[in-house]
DNA sequence: TATTTTTAGTTTGATATCGAACTAAAAACC
DNA sequence: GGTTTTTAGTTCGATATCAAACTAAAAATA
């Protein structure tokens, strides 16, 4: 590691979104109104995007987290209102989860509340270049995506 | 925010680096042994680094997390083996945290199990990019770092 | 159509993580 | 030097998160 350069910038790469990523999370936490956390306001944003149809499961796939994850969200959505969940009339199994009037109202609220601190990291002087490598990132995250599919290896010890 | 193009892209960013994060940090924890998490790697890799008189407090500060999930941390750390705590010296309130022979051991073979994955990343089209918007990325984080002191505003309902 | 396999959601048990309260020790202050 | 405030670590209770086992329903297949 300590002798292949590339690898060394990548490791640092990593660790730098990372340390974005906790920063940005704290940031929105602080926000949100009670218990809510990031990515129960993730399922609202993506409700709102994309959101006619969507089961549990659909949810879970696209977060990327555990079908229990998604089931104890969508649980502590349904206690503030955000959302109902209804029978799925084409399967069985299946569920819908359907945004209400209450859960369009939070993401606007939320939205609104945000959009200083964006603002405030919009104005910035290196946020620029960060729009400008914003194709980029997209770019590696298609590839670690498509990785996480195929690759099978685990930990030998 | 839909109309405030500048925030819409802070927004953007933020998403995508939040969705690389889980990526990364999902490939990282899939070559780690056992129940050790990348945040556990991480923090054998600081005391790789600077690791000469870290307190727990220390450590909850530099990864920003709380001060029982520390204590969760190197409670699990000592259980491999990796981490011994030692009272310091110095304050009778505080302890020591230190490597282990087998805790550099263990982080060597961590960082020799990453390379593969790391370069094929650092090996990609998008990386060259990445790699020169990585000043960008730290002075973004160091923005955050800054606002997370100062800020204090919470939800108003 | 009957059996097998896959899939959706839940339950269970574990760890990660947080905030708040608690204890003990250090630091500040008078 | 004694009191107050701050700090380090732990304990407690809650939520977030995961993996694995379980149930029921759909899909595949024979």
């Amino acid at each position: 590691m300590q002798r292949d350069g590339a690898a060394q910038q990548a490791f640092l790469l990593f660790k730098e979104i990372t340390i974005l990523s906790q920063l940005a999370a704290a940031e929105f936490n602080r926000m949100l109104p009670g218990s809510l956390h990031v990515s129960h306001f993730s399922i609202i944003e993506h409700l709102t995007r994309c959101g006619h149809g969507q089961t549990p499961q659909d949810l879970a796939r696209v977060f990327q987290m555990s079908k229990q994850n998604m089931t104890n969200s969508i649980a502590q959505l349904r206690n503030y209102g955000f959302v109902e969940v209804h029978n799925n009339p084409n399967d069985g199994r299946s569920k819908i989860v359907r945004l209400t009037e209450d859960g369009h109202a939070f993401r606007n609220q939320a939205m609104t509340a945000l959009v200083p601190m964006l603002s405030d990291v919009a104005a910035h002087d290196a946020f620029a270049e960060l729009t400008h490598a914003l194709p980029a990132l997209q770019t590696l995250r298609e590839f670690l995506d498509a990785r996480r599919q195929s690759d099978t290896r685990t930990w030998s010890t």
